[in-house]
DNA sequence: GTAAACCTTCCTGTCGCTGGAAGGTCAACC
DNA sequence: GGTTGACCTTCCAGCGACAGGAAGGTTTAC
């Protein structure tokens, strides 16, 4: 299979996936003339890449969750502790998203958007606002 | 004021402050010796970057913020509108991290978590999962 | 006098790709 | 056989927002 029906059966960029080969994520074979080859089993890296990759996990997880994938012998207590690590991160993250958002929110509520001058959004930035 | 000074008072690292520089988002004066000199309008600038940074906006809305701070006829029509797509985009964001986080979570619960090697995170990420 | 603490510039690296240039290969059509 | 266009290759550069470190100058304290 070529790299263009490998990116459609995997969703991932042509790009992305020699990115991934360049990093040591998959080692496609070649055909004679140069051209990457990929298997079944190279496609199902790929999409095991894609799914993880959009669960927010970053690439150095994936290729941990990746030679879990293939250890016959995983024990997925690994697995899940990786999966817990990066759930109480994306705790961390909603905590402070939200945090920001009250405040922008507030702020956003008591400017009067019109042409007058006075905006407490600038005010609060410039650290003469009375929020916080 | 040196840049260390000016770093203390801004709670922005020496780098950062240089690199702000570097993109044209502050201008200090130089003393006889070639070391920066921050008055205390930079500071406020500098003040005014940390704080719209750790809300979240980036450097170029920063600038946008910045320069509408600075502009005495500024309407607080633009500046509400910076800060309520920021808000849109806050949501956005959580959004998909909560999204993220039931399928994790969902994935964590049917985990056991022992040294069985039938692990349904693996699954899912396999694409042989039940999930989705 | 000298050591520590500061400052300077410049270059490289981070992460996870993405874009583009320059060129080789293949399949189809005239 | 020629040509077009779609594919593929490698390599290099750039994104954002800094951080780390080298090599060297300056100031301050003792």
């Amino acid at each position: 299979m070529n790299i263009g029906i490998a990116s459609e059966k995997s969703g991932l960029p042509s790009k992305t996936i020699r990115y991934y080969e360049d990093i040591g994520l998959v080692r496609p074979a070649r055909t004679h003339n140069g051209y990457r080859d990929y298997s079944v089993a190279d496609i199902h890296r790929l999409r095991f890449l894609q799914r993880s990759r959009s669960l927010g996990f970053s690439v150095d997880e994936c290729r941990q969750l990746l030679s879990l994938y293939h250890d016959k012998e995983r024990e997925s207590a690994d697995v899940k502790a990786i999966a817990e690590a990066k759930l109480a991160e994306i705790d961390r993250k909603v905590a402070e998203l939200m945090g920001l958002r009250h405040l922008l929110h507030h702020l956003v509520e008591h400017c009067h958007g019109d042409d007058r001058p006075a905006c407490p959004i600038i005010d609060e930035l410039a650290g003469e606002g009375m929020v916080q």
